[in-house]
DNA sequence: GAGTGGTCTAGACCACTTC
DNA sequence: AAGTGGTCTAGACCACTCC
């Protein structure tokens, strides 16, 4: 396949761009069209390099930007390819993970990484409602949507509230496992989130660089009583999402149901 | 000064950690530490090339790393610097980007880029329920704290409901205007968020450098009326902001008061 | 004009995956 | 064993900022 770029794609300020921006433009463009699925595995970087008469170093550095921009992803010395479409994804909405991959036609899979009784530090305790000294589950799950790891989880739960939660199914809901067993229904009021980079440990469990961008998402979980029960830590591949919320509270029923929060028709960037 | 890596700062699981994660650590820790103030400007490329006796291409990658996680940002040919911290930010409240940045003992500013009166193309008519050939404003405004620039504002105006919005004082926010002008008393019930790489005007608006991290988000604003009058898009330094989302729905007033919803606290990973 | 970051060259060796 | 990405060297020239 040729890769070179077809003079009627030269943006019209061209000139002076730097290479690694035009080979970004072309990768977009063809990813954007169509032309490459996700999926699909790109050349090496050494064929790229022949083929548009630059260095490696260069090549990198476009593949790079198409990384930060969520367009392509890389599997450790695996290569790189097209990514999938972003999952929808309200946070503050009740909806497990599982429920919301499978509701866009997606398939959803848990993998347990790990599970821990541990003491709470003043740390914990202070996200939990709990004393120092007080017993915590730590749950390390890695979720994965289409076969391809998007998401791990950090989660620690008041282990005085679940005794005997480490010997459940850990790798479905755990929403579901609070309500059937320990009858707590869960709501999460308090959100945050920010755009950062994985750090080692994180990076080795989903598979990608150290220094990936990612999106870090903490949780704190209540019961029906108000009471902490959990408090979550999520690290996101930055180009695996897209967060969607609907604030319900001035919408009659009516109107809240049926409506398409996505704006993915609007472009984001006016190039 | 003096950058070198101390013996007792080396990771645990040290040997074979490659060079620009050694560097990487090095600054995140004087930082972590505050012994590098928000602001701070970083010695020059050529100086750590010397310094860590490592070249500039690995000197770069270290920096771009530390960029990725929002530690610190660079100024277009001007330099490496500490990232002041992160505004809190609610994207579903009714409160204004001026207001919640007061509330955070930060100072805000606003500056219009440009107004534009246009005619909607099928594509805003799609957001902003009117016609095609109707009438809208387009204002890109930037929006800065403590002087440093944040936030790139691109609003889409219904133009027939707020006749002679460009006329006034757009620097303000524009909630307030369309209050207090036309009696529209807006909310925002849904929501989109992402993380991307800034294209080449966004990235200049900004002054950053092209392809730097970013947080893209959009809105689609109603009246009281449920007429959409309002779609903004918004593209955020990625380090600037930490979202914080507040939901109200299972809260008694009394509880959702002084409710502080930073995790700020809690590590983000675990070394 | 000196200093700084932005881009780029032309190589190299290593670690890991794939066959 | 061959292929691929991960890391790194030792330079270079340019565009822009600062003085």
């Amino acid at each position: 396949m040729d890769w070179s770029i077809p003079s009627n794609e030269r943006r019209a300020w061209d000139r002076r761009v730097p290479y690694y921006l035009r080979i970004r433009d072309r990768f977009a463009a063809l990813i954007e069209k169509g032309s490459l699925l996700p999926g699909t595995k790109l050349p090496p970087e050494r064929e790229l390099r022949d083929q548009f008469q630059i260095t490696r170093v260069t090549a990198r550095q476009a593949l790079t930007q198409l990384e930060a921009e969520g367009l392509i992803f890389r599997e450790n010395r695996r290569g790189w390819f097209v990514s999938p479409p972003r999952i929808q994804y309200d946070p503050t909405a009740n909806v497990s993970f599982t429920e919301s991959v499978l509701a866009q036609g997606r398939t959803p899979s848990a993998t347990v990484l790990s599970t821990e009784r541990m003491i709470a530090s003043a740390r914990e305790s202070q996200f939990l409602d709990v004393e120092v000294g007080d017993p915590i589950f730590l749950i390390q799950r890695l979720r994965s949507i289409d076969g391809r790891a998007v998401l791990l989880e950090h989660l620690h739960v008041n282990a005085e509230r679940c005794p005997g939660l480490l010997g459940l199914p850990l790798d479905r809901s755990l929403t579901e496992l609070m309500s059937e067993h320990y009858g707590i229904s869960e709501y999460r009021p308090h959100i945050n989130m920010r755009p950062t980079a994985l750090a080692e440990p994180q990076a080795q469990a989903l598979g990608v660089s150290p220094g990936a961008p990612s999106l870090y998402l903490s949780r704190i979980i209540y019961d029906q009583f108000d009471s902490i029960i959990e408090f979550d830590q999520e690290f996101w591949r930055h180009d695996a999402l897209e967060i969607c919320i609907n604030v319900h509270h001035h919408l009659s029923p009516v109107q809240a149901e049926g409506v398409n929060n996505s704006h993915d028709d609007m472009p984001e960037t006016l190039r």
